[in-house]
RNA sequence: GGGAGAUUAGCUCAGCUGGUUCAGAGCACCUGCCUUACAAGCAGGGGGUCAUAGGUUCGAACCCUAUAUCUCCCA
C-alpha cells in the first residue's frame, strides 16, 4: 500500500487535482475511505456563485420558476424552522433549474419592527442609553446601525447550507423601493375606502408601551394561576338586595358600566332593568340580558367594562353603553377611577388592595382560586391588558372575496388540502386587521395632522402633497409643513410583508392610483409572476399567506403564488416545538459541521411530510451522513476499476437492462411525488434505490473479480447510471452530488451538475424489472438457507428449478450461478431426492443438500416455525367472523400438514395470505 | 365555547379508488461477520387484534356511527 502525504485535494481555481506523489496503480487510493465534507462544500458553493448559476433574469424563451423565500427577521438566526423551510425551497429550485426552468428563488429579509426595536432598545440600555431620551431619527440611526450588523447573518447562514438564492436580488422590506409600496399601498386603501381609524380594544403591553398582535401574545401552557373574587353590588334603590359578580381583575370595577346576565337565566329575570350600585363608588350602572353570559361560570353575572375587555366591548356596542378607561399607558390607574387613593398606582397594587378594602367594606363574598390563561407579551413577558385604543384598521371583507373563491375553487393550491378548511374558516369569519403600531421602526404611516381632532388629518404620500390636502381640507391656505404632524405610530409589520411577491419585483414603482391596480408591472414583476410555489409555515397562513393572496388580487388582479407548500413545525423528541427560550433548539450550524450540509438536509426531509410536524432527532442527519458516505464509496469502487480489452460481457447486460428500466421507473416514482410536493418520499424512494438498487444489487452483480479489469460496456453504463443517480441526488444532496460528478469524469469547463439536466423517467419494461427482481430475490433466499442450514457462503450447491416461466431466470442464469456459487441451475418439473425447498414468488427451488443438512435438525426446525404459524391460524379463524369457513378450512390446513405444499414452510405472512385469498374467495 | 386533524411495530411515519406490492419503511433492538468500495459497512432475525365498540360488505387499516385519547387553529 503506498501512503498517501497530506492532503487529497489541491485547490487550484475551482477544479480538483489528485495530488499524488507516485504512479498509483489503482485510482481508488485516492479516495479516502470516509468521505470529507467541508472543503467540498465551501469550494462548490464558491464556484456555484462565481458561475452565477443562481442568478435569474428575464428570458421570454425560458418558462420561469420562482419562488419568493419567507424572510425571516432581521433579528433572526438559523434555526431548524428555517432549515426544513430553506432546503425544501432549495431542493425545488434546484429541480427547477436542472429541468431547464429559469429558476429564480428571491432572499431577503424582514425588518420585524417590534422584535428588532426590542432587540435595539436593549442594545442602548447596554449603553447606558434610553429610549426615551432620543428623538425618533437618532433612534432610527441606532436601529439601522443594529441591521447593518446583524440583519445579514441569517443569508450567511443559509449559503452554508447550499441554499441557491439570486442574491443579487436580496431585498429588505424597509428598502427605499419597498417602503415606497407600503406608503403608496397604505394611501391607495385609505382612498378606496379600506382603511379607516378606529376605537377597539387592543392588545396593550404595558412596558413596551405598544400594542401588539395576538400572535405576539403567549399563554403558559397548562394556564396560570389566578383568583377569582365575587363581588356583591348593592341594587339601587332596593337595601336589601345584592347581585354577586365573579371577577379576576377587581381594580377594573371602576369602569363598569353596567352588569349583563344570560336572558335564560331563571335567576335573575326579576333584576333585569333595575339598576345596580358599583362598590365604593357608587355608580349606578344597568342590570341588561346578553346573550353572551355563560349562565354556569361565576355567578351568570357579569360585571360589564367596556374599555378593559373585548367582549365587554361588544357588549358595550350592543347596549349603547358608555366607556369608562381607567387605565394608564403604562398600566396605572387614572382619574377616571373616582378614587385618588389608586391614582398613579400600578393595577396589581390597586388589585391587592381594592380586594382588601371590599372585604373590609363588606362587598367580598369569597376569592376562591382557579387555573385560567393569562395572556403575556412574547417581547417582554409583562400581562396583556385589553385597552381600548385609537388605532388604524384595514376593512377586510370585501377585500378578501377573491382570496376566498381563488382557493376554494383550486386556483391557487394548499398542500396539504387539509388546510383548505381552516382557510375558508378564516376568510368567512374574518376580522378587521389592525395595522397601527407603536413604535418606531417600520413604515410609518403616511397621516398628517393638520389640528387638534382626531379627524383633522389627511393621507399621502408625500409631505408636499398632505399639505396642499391639508390647505384644503381645512380651507386654511396659510398652513405651512411644520404645522403638520405625522402620525407617530408605524404599520404592522404583515402590513408590508403582504405585498412581499410583488413588492421583490419592485412592482408598485410605476404604479397609477388611477384604477387601483398595477397596470404596468415592471419587467420582472410581468415576467416572474405569479410566482411558482411559496414553502412557508403553516402557522402564519392566516398573517401572511392570506393577505398576500389578498394584496395579490388586489393589485395584480392574480394569485401571488400557484401552489403553498405548508410545512411541518419542527419540534423536539419530547414533541415540543423548537425554540429559543427552551433551549431545546440543536445549532444548525454546528450540525452540519458535524453532519455536511448534503446529511443535515437529507436528515431533515426523511422525515418531513407536507405539513405534517418534524419530530427532529439527530440520527437523521447521522443517516443523511452516511448516505453521503455510500454514495462516496460506491464512487471509490467504480474508479477503482480498470478498463479491459473486452467491450462486452454477456453476464451483465440482463443487469444493465433490468437497472435501466428500474431507473425509468425509480424516476417516473420521484416525479409523481414532487407533484404532490411529497419530498420525503421522493427522497426515501432515492435513498433505496441508490443503496439497495444500485449499490447492493447493480454494483455487487456487475463486479468484476477481485483484481479482474471490468469490459468497457459495462463501465461506461455504470458511469452513466452513477451519472442519472448524482442527478437525482442533486436536489437534495447539492456538494457532494457536484464533487462525484467531476471525480467520475473529465468534465468542461461550465459542465456543472448543478446545471446538468434532470433526467427523465417513463413506462418501464416491466418484464425486464421482474427478471432482475427474480434473480435477486432467489440469492437472497439462498443466502438465507445457507444461514439456516449452516451451509458455508460459497460452497457449491446445485439448484433445480420447478418453475412457472422458466424465461424468467434463464437470463440471469450465467450471472446466478457465478455470484450465488451455483454448481448448477437445472431447469425440471420433477422434484429431485434429498433437497430442500424454498419459494421464489410462487416458484419453486430445490437445492441438493444431500447428507450436507442433518435430518431431524431441519425436522425441529420446520416443526417449530410450523407450529407457530399454526398458532396464527387459530388466531386468525378466532378473530374473523365464523361464517364459511368450511370452504376455507381445508385449503389452510392442506398447506398447513404440508401434504401438498413444497415446504411446510409457510411463513407468518404467507399464511395471512392464504387466509386472506380464501376468505375473499369464499 | 367554535372549528380542523390525528390514533398502524419500542420511536417516527407510508399505506391512492375496500381485494397478491396489505400489514410496509427508516431508526432502535437481537444474532453473526473488520468478506477484496464502504463497521458511517455486510448478512440474517424478532417485533403490530392497524385506539375501542358497533355497523355496511362476499371481503375493512381503508367506508359509516358512536366512544376514548391527543394535536393544532380561532374565540
Amino acid at each position: 500500500m503506498l501512503a498517501i502525504i497530506g492532503i487529497n485535494y489541491y485547490l487550484c481555481g475551482f477544479k480538483t487535482f489528485a495530488l499524488t506523489f507516485f504512479i498509483l496503480p489503482n485510482p481508488s487510493l485516492i479516495m479516502e475511505a470516509k468521505y470529507s465534507p467541508q472543503a467540498v462544500e465551501a469550494k462548490w458553493y464558491a464556484h456555484w456563485q462565481q458561475k452565477g448559476y443562481f442568478r435569474s433574469t428575464p428570458d421570454p424563451k425560458r418558462e420561469p420558476y420562482t419562488i419568493v423565500i419567507p424572510p425571516p427577521n432581521v433579528t433572526g438566526i438559523l434555526h431548524m424552522g428555517h432549515m426544513l423551510n430553506n432546503t425544501i425551497q432549495d431542493v425545488l429550485i434546484r429541480r427547477a433549474r436542472m429541468q431547464g426552468k429559469n429558476a429564480l428563488w428571491v432572499p431577503g429579509t424582514d425588518h420585524a419592527s417590534i422584535a428588532t426595536e426590542a432587540k435595539v432598545v436593549g442594545m442602548l440600555r447596554e449603553r447606558g442609553i434610553k429610549k426615551s431620551d432620543l428623538s425618533r431619527d437618532n433612534f432610527l440611526q441606532y436601529a439601522w446601525e443594529w441591521k447593518q450588523k446583524y440583519g445579514g447573518i441569517i443569508l450567511e447562514q443559509l449559503k452554508k447550507l447550499g441554499a441557491s438564492c439570486d442574491w443579487e436580488r436580496t431585498a429588505f422590506t424597509m428598502d427605499d423601493a419597498y417602503y415606497r409600496a407600503v406608503i403608496r399601498v397604505f394611501v391607495d386603501l385609505y382612498r378606496k375606502g379600506h382603511i379607516y381609524r378606529g376605537l377597539r380594544i387592543v392588545n396593550w403591553d404595558c412596558e413596551a408601551l405598544t400594542t401588539i398582535s395576538n400572535e405576539e401574545v403567549r399563554y403558559a401552557e397548562g394556564g396560570e394561576a389566578a383568583t377569582l373574587h365575587y363581588i356583591q353590588y348593592p341594587i339601587a334603590d332596593d337595601i336589601d338586595q345584592w347581585i354577586t359578580i365573579a371577577t379576576q381583575r377587581p381594580e377594573t370595577i371602576m369602569g363598569d358600566v353596567a352588569i349583563a346576565v344570560n336572558p335564560k337565566d331563571p335567576r335573575y329575570q326579576a333584576l333585569l332593568g333595575k339598576h345596580a350600585l358599583v362598590p365604593l363608588i357608587n355608580r349606578r350602572i344597568p342590570i341588561i340580558a346578553d346573550e353572551y353570559v355563560e349562565i354556569e361560570f361565576g355567578t351568570g353575572c357579569l360585571k360589564v367594562t367596556p374599555a378593559h375587555a373585548s367582549e365587554d366591548y361588544e357588549i358595550g356596542l350592543r347596549h349603547n353603553l358608555p366607556i369608562i378607561d381607567t387605565l394608564n399607558a403604562n398600566g396605572t390607574l387614572n382619574e377616571l377611577c373616582e378614587l385618588p387613593e389608586y391614582v398613579g398606582k400600578d393595577r396589581f397594587w390597586v388589585r391587592d388592595h381594592i380586594v382588601e378594602r371590599l372585604r373590609e367594606d363588606g362587598y367580598l363574598v369569597k376569592s376562591e382560586s382557579f387555573i385560567t390563561r393569562v395572556g403575556r407579551s412574547e417581547r417582554t413577558n409583562s400581562i396583556v391588558e385589553p385597552k381600548l385604543s385609537l388605532q388604524w384598521f384595514i376593512s377586510m371583507k370585501k377585500l378578501c372575496d377573491p382570496a376566498l373563491e381563488n382557493v376554494v375553487n383550486g386556483n391557487i393550491n394548499l398542500y396539504p388540502d387539509k388546510f383548505k378548511n381552516t382557510y375558508r374558516h378564516w376568510m368567512e369569519n374574518v376580522r378587521d386587521w389592525c395595522i397601527s403600531r407603536q413604535l418606531w421602526w417600520g413604515h410609518r404611516i403616511p397621516a398628517y395632522f393638520y389640528g387638534k381632532g382626531d379627524d383633522d388629518f389627511v393621507v399621502a404620500e408625500t409631505l408636499d402633497e398632505a399639505l396642499s390636502l391639508a390647505q384644503h381640507a381645512s380651507g386654511n391656505k396659510q398652513l405651512t409643513a411644520a404645522d403638520l404632524r405625522q402620525d407617530d405610530d408605524v404599520l404592522d409589520t404583515w402590513a408590508s410583508s403582504w405585498l412581499w411577491p410583488i413588492a421583490v419585483f419592485d412592482g408598485y414603482e410605476n404604479y397609477s392610483f388611477a384604477d387601483g391596480k398595477i397596470q404596468q408591472p415592471t419587467k420582472d414583476l410581468a415576467y416572474y409572476y405569479p410566482t411558482s410555489v411559496l414553502v412557508t409555515a403553516p402557522e402564519i397562513l392566516f398573517f401572511w399567506v392570506a393577505r398576500m393572496i389578498i394584496a395579490g388580487y388586489e393589485y395584480m388582479g392574480d394569485k401571488p403564488f400557484k401552489d403553498v407548500y405548508l410545512t411541518g413545525i419542527v419540534r423536539d423528541k419530547l414533541g415540543r416545538k423548537m425554540s429559543k427560550s427552551l433551549g431545546n433548539s440543536p445549532d444548525p450550524l454546528l450540525l452540519i459541521d458535524q453532519y455536511s450540509a448534503d446529511g443535515v438536509r437529507t436528515g431533515m426531509l426523511f422525515s418531513s411530510p407536507a405539513g405534517n410536524d418534524l419530530p427532529f432527532d439527530e440520527k437523521l442527519c447521522e443517516q443523511g451522513r452516511n448516505f453521503c458516505n455510500k454514495l462516496w464509496n460506491a464512487a471509490r469502487l467504480v474508479k477503482g476499476w480498470q478498463l479491459s480489452p473486452n467491450t462486452q460481457n454477456p453476464d451483465t447486460l440482463p443487469v444493465i437492462a433490468w437497472f435501466e428500466q428500474k431507473l425509468r421507473r425509480t424516476i417516473a416514482d420521484m416525479d409523481a411525488a414532487y407533484d404532490q410536493y411529497k419530498l420525503s418520499e421522493a427522497l426515501k424512494t432515492l435513498y433505496s434505490f441508490v443503496w439497495d438498487d444500485f449499490c447492493a444489487a447493480y454494483l455487487e452483480l456487475v463486479k468484476p473479480d477481485y483484481e479482474q479489469p471490468i469490459d468497457s460496456h459495462t463501465y461506461t453504463q455504470t458511469i452513466a447510471f452513477f451519472d442519472q443517480l448524482l442527478r437525482l441526488l442533486h436536489p437534495f444532496m447539492p456538494f457532494i452530488t457536484e464533487e462525484l460528478y467531476h471525480l467520475l469524469d473529465n468534465r468542461a469547463d461550465g459542465n456543472d451538475i448543478i446545471i446538468a439536466p434532470y433526467p427523465k423517467g417513463g413506462n418501464a419494461d416491466e418484464r425486464a424489472i421482474a427478471q432482475g427482481d427474480a434473480a435477486l430475490e432467489l440469492m437472497s433466499k439462498l443466502r438465507d438457507l445457507r444461514v439456516k442450514t449452516n451451509i458455508k457462503p460459497r460452497e457449491p450447491l446445485a439448484v433445480h428449478a420447478k418453475v412457472a416461466d422458466a424465461g424468467l431466470y434463464r437470463d440471469f442464469a450465467p450471472l446466478l450461478r457465478k455470484k450465488a456459487f451455483m454448481s448448477e441451475l437445472v431447469f425440471t418439473d420433477t422434484e429431485p431426492a434429498g433437497a430442500s425447498a424454498m419459494l421464489v414468488g410462487n416458484d419453486t427451488f430445490y437445492i441438493i443438500t444431500g447428507d450436507r443438512i442433518n435430518a431431524d435438525e431441519e425436522r425441529a426446525r420446520l416443526q417449530k416455525e410450523l407450529d407457530y404459524n399454526l398458532g396464527f391460524r387459530e388466531i386468525t379463524l378466532k378473530n374473523s367472523a365464523t361464517k364459511n369457513l368450511s370452504a376455507v378450512l381445508p385449503l389452510l390446513s392442506s398447506r398447513k400438514n404440508a401434504k401438498n405444499c413444497p415446504m411446510p414452510k409457510i411463513k407468518y405472512d404467507n399464511c395471512k395470505r392464504v387466509w386472506r385469498v380464501c376468505s375473499s374467495r369464499i
